[in-house]
RNA sequence: GGUCGGUUGGUGAAACGGUUAACACAUCGCCCUCUCAAGGCGACAUUCACGGGUUCGAAUCCCGUACCGAUCACCA
């Protein structure tokens, strides 16, 4: 069996969405399943749409994302991509072209693209093109070309008839070839179309596995032909359902919709992002949702991809990143958390114990911040914040319980998250108190907040002991 | 409009002619618990867009309808 050999052939226009990182993590994990080759291929044939700086936005995502390719041109001793324009100077395009023309298989055109245009305009639907540039005579053909005259390299297509190709995922796929129209393969700027470049570089890196997204299921026929011209051999079709952002819309950069750079700011990890992505749109077969990127690589399997647009669930991509955080070791837990953590607490604070007390309740990174930020002065608050059904405190109680947990803390000579539970439950079961009942008033004494992360203890102790009263009695003042 | 494709719950989805239609997220209960989370347990599609057909039997096969999407460039 010939060795699996996918690429992912992004164009420079944008930015990476989601959609083209799922598409290059499909063709990342066929390859890899297998032991074969993950290629970058810069498809920027397309000179006016060239946007600066997107090539290294797919680099560094790509990079991120573990998604390394097996070769390219040397750039500092690493693999550079492929570009197309770089390819295209080396004039391989051209040369192809012309030999499809010189077989018969391709003929030259000198229409003007507004020409055609506006047939197309005014023939509406039913248009279809018959380029009255075949009839030329070789030596005419040579003649205007000699002047110096602009053309285009047209595919010739045979209307009668039809085209089938085998897709993967949809099956096999039937037109006639009616509805095919003669693409451009090379443009009058010596650009090759996009369509023709990607097959010829495609053929010519041995591209066994053509993955992309299923927009390009309308042209595969075309695709198709060119490979037939050639008598190439046709690659595997794997043509991905889209990712949508509702029933109605792909996601998209455009819609202002996340970006993998947005989610990564916004503190995802990029692990649980592809993690989830690949979930869109493909099953594994046993009950598991959680695989690292080699995990995916085993699990993956072509059949198992869908056919119809799945939307993106950022709830659920919420959950997963949690499941990230909490499965990580301590250490790199903490280090990962610090960082988010002295955005709004001060450095004489325990920053160990406030990522473990927020340990089991960090979803996203970027929701440290204001889940911490109390440490540094608790929030204000309105008197019934002491109003909770599960404790039966209310504000009048909190005043009374307060007391007991300043009387119980004051003289504690230890100082920690034991020590000081230790004392306010056994001042509970003196006082036939429910231990929540001690607490509860005592966490918003010391946050402010009916919400807090680690329990009241677990604050004091973060706190200290100086702090952690004088809070008290600030509380207690005020009702 | 032509052509091509799709349609299982709020979401991702499994099922490959015979199951009580998995599982996960979300939601809602309960338990645990010093709040919230996390964790545990449970509820949540009499039904697979709709209508016909084939079959002893259909979410699964066939046909039609509806709806959604893609594509019809010297853009990728």
């Amino acid at each position: 069996m010939k060795r699996i050999r996918t690429r992912f052939a992004p164009s420079p226009t944008g930015y990476m969405h989601i959609g083209n990182l799922r598409t290059a993590l499909y063709a990342y994990l066929i390859a890899k399943k297998d032991d074969g080759d993950f290629i970058l291929r810069i498809e920027d044939t397309d000179q006016g749409r060239l946007v600066e700086g997107a090539v290294d936005i797919i680099y560094s995502t790509l990079k991120e994302c573990g998604l390394k390719h097996d070769e390219g041109p040397d750039v500092g001793g690493n693999y550079g991509p492929y570009v197309q324009s770089d390819r295209m100077k080396e004039g391989i395009y051209a040369k192809y072209a012309h030999e499809l023309v010189g077989m018969g298989k391709a003929h030259i055109c000198f229409c003007k693209e507004e020409d055609v245009e506006r047939q197309r305009q005014e023939a509406g639907d039913s248009f279809y093109f018959v380029d009255p540039c075949k009839l030329l005579s070789k030596e005419e053909i040579d003649a205007r070309i000699a002047k110096g005259e602009e053309y285009v390299i047209r595919l010739n297509i045979d209307p009668e008839g039809t085209t089938s190709f085998h897709d993967e995922v949809y099956g096999t796929i039937t037109v006639e070839n009616k509805t095919l129209d003669e693409m451009v393969l090379l443009k009058s700027d010596g650009y090759p179309t996009y369509n023709f470049a990607n097959v010829i570089d495609d053929h010519l890196m041995d591209i066994t596995d053509v993955v992309r997204g299923n927009e390009y299921l309308s042209s595969t026929p075309k695709y198709n032909l060119i490979y037939e011209a050639f008598g190439w051999d046709i690659p595997r079709y794997i043509h991905c359902p889209p990712v949508m952002k509702d029933e109605h819309q792909k996601l998209s950069k455009r819609n202002g919709d996340a970006s993998f750079q947005d989610l990564v700011e916004k503190g995802y990890l990029p692990q649980a992002i592809l993690n989830y992505i690949a979930l869109l749109g493909w099953a594994p077969e046993e009950e598991r949702e959680i695989y690292s990127l080699q995990e995916l690589a085993q699990a993956f399997n072509v059949k198992r991809i869908g056919t119809t647009g799945a939307i993106f669930d950022i709830e659920k991509l919420k959950w997963m990143n949690g499941v990230y955080l909490r499965n990580m070791d301590m250490e790199a837990y903490y280090e990962l958390v610090k960082p988010y953590i002295y955005e709004s607490a001060d450095e004489k604070f325990d920053y160990r114990l406030i990522a473990n007390a927020i340990h089991d309740r960090v979803s996203i990174l970027s929701e440290i911040k204001d889940m911490v930020s109390f440490f540094n002065k608790a929030d204000d608050y309105d008197s019934d914040v002491y109003n909770n059904k599960k404790a039966k405190t209310d504000p009048q109680l909190a005043k009374t319980i307060l007391q007991e947990v300043y009387d119980s803390l004051k003289d504690l000579s230890v100082w920690n998250n034991d020590s000081i539970f230790t004392a306010l439950a056994e001042r509970a079961k003196e006082k036939g108190y429910k231990n929540i009942t001690m607490m509860y008033p005592m966490q918003v004494a010391l946050s402010g907040r009916s919400v807090a992360p680690g329990g009241a203890t677990a604050i004091a102790e973060i706190l200290g002991k100086e702090e952690s009263l004088s809070r008290i009695e600030k509380a207690l003042s005020r009702l």
